[in-house]
DNA sequence: TCTAATCATGAAATCGATTTCATAATCGAC
DNA sequence: GTCGATTATGAAATCGATTTCATGATTAGA
């Protein structure tokens, strides 16, 4: 037979003091006497209370629980980064919720209804393509304080925003293939219009140029960050004139699919072509070969984005690093000669 | 200026009705005349109008959210798998929340506290390490009805489960490289004591059994899972006299690790030893060579343990489907000749 | 010893929804 | 035209915690 869990007035009744002084015990127990704060100590070991959440929440007006938002949950990307939050979150008393954007009825109100619902209190955003009217809502909602950019932002907002150093990354990329000797450097992009497309293209352009390499516009493939495009990606270039004899890919997956279909059509990674990734996804280790890329340190930056939002919900005391770029690092495998 | 939002009595008042009409359009317009009705969507239309989530679930008794225990977010095998829970999930008005049991601070007890607390309505297990005395903390709690298992399992517990046909994808994997001519194959298992370990690992054997294939026990060497112990495995075998032609993981990153590790020691794949993998991860046709492996379909196993744990909650009609193993496929690629 | 400050505690209001119970109004049947 | 059934609605209780305000008991200071 399962009884109805005991609440706060079984405890009162047990101890023999008032509702109000078992509340005080659990949230401010320095106002309650040394033998009183026992008694109703003793009462919760022995009848095994906890405190209901939801009339917790409704009281205090908050709603225990922050949510992240994903582009893709399917992406291996993810991952360490939500583990990272995870991490972040995991000594709070706070829920994390995750929601993949791209899943069917996400809609653009979803993210300020779900605060206006009292069901979060604060919002991890790793989705850079969040519209400014859906960002607005939120404000109107009050919650315009309570939201972080992880990894992707949208410019000319100003949320706070953790997120690697793109442009660091991309010039160590292009910096490591020009001390190998590549003079012929080709890049395979994000999606257009994303921000880390942007930082990581323009960084790798202004990079090359300084270097005085040569700039042929065929030499910039458009991809998308999946695995598909870096494959799609293989076919141009081997149909090239002048064949470039780098590639710096702006995702490890357009890496895998680039070499991918390389090597299906009979060149050699790296005698033939090197290539470069970047974000250092545990797979890249143990690619053939084993891929040279740059790492985010994901983990990191989840758990900081947790920091930050915490600290915004008043949890923590202010992060100051929050704004500096996570520091990236080329790792130099077996994908570059 | 942030404006407080407004509640039911706010709509009452706007609408000229009782608090009490308000909820029944809410939840059961029928019981409500047309005219009023409508009064009180027009009232909730102009006034934006939301229900307060902490409140509802207070006076309900229930938390409006499940929780998803995933034994490790990191690994990419996991994304699929929770966009398919999402995805089942995102036409109710129930929370995911996403737990990572590796995570330091998860204790035995946290998923009965969970429960206990209010926090979660059901749970959606990944883990099958849970003990024993956890799940009992749940039953004893009232929620032993409102957890389903999904991909691992416990033994000997009798909750819901929807998982592949592990043998099955092992009988493919072995008859497959059967009928390619090989002769010796060899097998990297899952961790010690894992449920899909001896799933696979036992029909691995009765299948080599069946077709009366050489079983020397050094060609079963034990793995996790993990690209690290595929890579590892590759200098174990090298190292064998009587070397196997063929090797059959029991997942696609150790698949990856044993590639990358037999590659390096100079050996060819497929030509000197072929691969199968299990799993179907977003990268396997994209791996060089590009990996043969059993395709579990995760996102729809995900779909189901979420429709499952719905019905359950009493949201949806019984889905009588739920404890058929749901079927895998072999994936030929080019890891096999 | 008396007054003022401090400490310990409890009664009751509150958060915002749902639901039980009661009542008034309308309908249908004979 | 009357009576029971049905329909439409509202007052008040309820879910379980927190907090304000008030009060009695101590303690400290003069």
């Amino acid at each position: 037979m399962i009884q109805k869990p005991a609440t706060i007035q079984d405890i009162a009744r047990v101890a023999g003091v008032s509702p109000t002084t078992v509340s005080r015990v659990l949230t401010n127990p320095a106002l309650v006497s040394e033998r009183t704060r026992q008694a109703v100590r003793d009462a919760i070991q022995s009848t095994g209370y906890r405190v209901n959440q939801a009339a917790r929440n409704l009281r205090l007006q908050r709603a225990n629980a922050v949510l992240v938002l994903v582009p893709n949950l399917g992406k291996p990307f993810y991952s360490g980064i939500l583990a990272g939050i995870s991490e972040g979150f995991a000594d709070t008393d706070f829920s994390v919720l995750i929601t993949d954007t791209e899943t069917n009825p996400f809609q653009d109100s979803t993210l300020a209804e779900n605060f206006l619902d009292g069901r979060i209190d604060g919002a991890v955003v790793l989705d850079g393509r969040l519209s400014a009217s859906a960002l607005e809502a939120c404000t109107a909602a009050g919650a315009g304080e309570r939201i972080v950019f992880l990894c992707e932002w949208i410019t000319g907002q100003d949320f706070p925003v953790i997120t690697s150093d793109n442009a660091e990354g991309a010039r160590l990329a292009i910096r490591h293939l020009h001390a190998l000797g590549h003079r012929k450097i080709a890049h395979v992009t994000g999606p257009d219009g994303n921000v880390l497309t942007t930082a990581r293209r323009e960084a790798m352009l202004a990079e090359r140029d300084r270097l005085d390499l040569p700039a042929p516009s065929e030499w910039i493939i458009r991809g998308d960050f999946s695995v598909e495009s870096g494959y799609a990606a293989a076919a141009r270039i081997v149909a090239m004139d002048n064949r470039p004899t780098a590639v710096f890919c702006s995702a490890d997956m357009v890496a895998f699919g680039l070499i991918a279909g390389l090597t299906e059509r009979g060149l050699q990674i790296p005698e033939d072509i090197s290539v470069v990734g970047f974000d250092d996804i545990e797979m890249s280790g143990y690619s053939v070969p084993a891929l040279t890329t740059i790492r985010q340190d994901r983990q990191r930056m989840g758990l900081r984005a947790a920091k930050v939002l915490l600290d915004r919900l008043g949890q923590k005391d202010r992060d100051d690093a929050a704004e500096t770029p996570v520091p990236v690092e080329l790792i130099v495998r077996a994908s570059t000669a």
